[in-house]
DNA sequence: CGAGTTATTGACTCCCCTCAAATGATGTGG
DNA sequence: CCACATCATTTGAGGGGAGTCAATAACTCG
């Protein structure tokens, strides 16, 4: 809504003046510590002042509504910290939690007019929106962009087929396991220090996530990570986190080796 | 195989001495019964024949294999006509299908290096291949092309979602009523004459298949349509046909209400 | 510290799986 | 055209993994 004049630091030789605001705004993607990642990283120094000319940052808390499943799809996302989580519910309420959408993932795609999934903030999340005319203009002017939003598309497909694979045909145990990697990987990819990191998932959901996640119970979730706990192949620790043990136990096991 | 001389009516005028396989090599697209949906309808009449130049077309009988899981992705396909199932397998042999590719859909998009999933044909077959470069030129060469495969995709990730609901939150009822609606869906789009396809649904999957595709195992599978029969909620027809007697009750059951 | 939320643990149930056998469909050669 | 082999599907009987219901324990945050 707020049409500001647009002049940086970056920007070629003219007398423009212009608020501290106009400037803090066209140098947030230059700045932004997941350029590098992310759709973002198919951008050079211009294309990322037209990113952030085209998108509003969000500071969102935990449990907010970003996007509502039916509602008309205005906007699309970029998460820049923190995790959302997409999901689709049945009418009677069962609901099913298709990914989570960590630091430097996107969010909000839709070619219908309306969204079919809903998605809601896990924890405290920041992302950048980009109204649906604004992204089209950036896939029409920015080629690689474009290409680099294809890319992540099926990357998401493919992530896609994996959790139906586990949704499918793995047990409890294994989805448990496969779930703990993956919030291990996850981890691993956004920590600042790669140090403290090792071996270390971030768990920042609830029970009742992980279980819509997985498509379980969230009793079959407590009981299978109490098993492994008194298994030795995790052990929890501070903040929402669980330490891995044993990770090639756990690879076994969400590969589906009986292997304890 | 078969290169039957082909200089048809719709050959732009020229001179040019050309052989009849190059004739019917650029015309494929041209007069393909599908031009008009899938992919293929982002392009003009010039491009059509750019899809036909960078194309080679298949002919597939029942089970053949057109990608392997973790083989080199080297290809990209454009299913014309039958249907294609898309899979992918734990070690130890338990398999998920992640979907069913008919008529009009592409398959074997993949980021990675290898393909992270399988794929087979169900029936009889004819699909487009485009190599890799190929494709790739075609996305650089024709904008309207991208954009449209990036629809596609995106499509296909809302469709997973949908699929992941069904696998981890509906009961066996619900989600062999969904199959059988889907299965109609899919006919109706794919049929010729309209007018018999009214509330059928095309099957051609074996019942491992289904089951494979819905999380189940075969005598579920099987005890659940026998059931739906019983219940005079479709009836079987020839040619692995089933016939929808009552497409609101079935729409009442896949969406989880407990309407019989 | 207490009220509300979230997680764990236990006892029991049930839906779907497993194992097994019969029936039906498809194709092949005599 | 039929006998026979093979494969796919159906149906039945019984068992188990995850769900349901319920109570307790452990956080979280005024």
């Amino acid at each position: 809504m707020t049409s500001s004049p647009q002049t940086s630091a970056f920007a070629p030789a003219g007398g423009a003046v212009h608020t501290p605001k106009a400037d803090m705004d066209v140098m947030r993607c230059l700045v932004c510590d997941i350029r590098n990642k992310s759709l973002c990283s198919s951008m050079d120094e211009e294309g990322l002042a037209a990113l952030a000319h085209s998108s509003r940052q969000l500071l969102l808390p935990p449990g907010t509504t970003i996007v509502e499943e039916g509602e008309p799809a205005l906007a699309f996302f970029n998460v820049t910290r923190g995790t959302v989580k997409l999901f689709k519910s049945l009418p009677d309420g069962r609901r099913q939690i298709t990914g989570f959408a960590d630091a430097g993932q996107f969010l909000g795609l839709s070619t219908a007019q309306t969204y079919s999934f809903g998605a809601e903030t896990v924890d405290n999340v920041r992302l950048c929106r980009f109204l649906r005319p604004q992204l089209e203009a950036l896939l029409s002017d920015y080629p690689t962009f474009e290409r680099r939003l294809l890319a992540a598309v099926t990357d998401k497909l493919a992530e896609a087929q994996e959790q139906m694979l586990l949704l499918g045909r793995k047990t409890a145990r294994e989805k448990v396991a496969t779930f703990l990697l993956d919030r291990m990987r996850a981890f691993h990819q956004t920590a600042n220090r790669r140090q403290e990191a090792e071996n270390m998932a971030s768990v920042p959901m609830t029970r009742v996530d992980i279980a819509d996640y997985l498509g379980l119970t969230i009793e079959t979730v407590s009981r299978t990570i109490s098993a492994f706990r008194r298994s030795m192949l995790i052990a929890s620790a501070e903040n929402h986190r669980i330490r891995i043990l044993s990770v090639a136990t756990l690879l076994n096991i969400a590969s589906g080796q009986k292997a304890d």
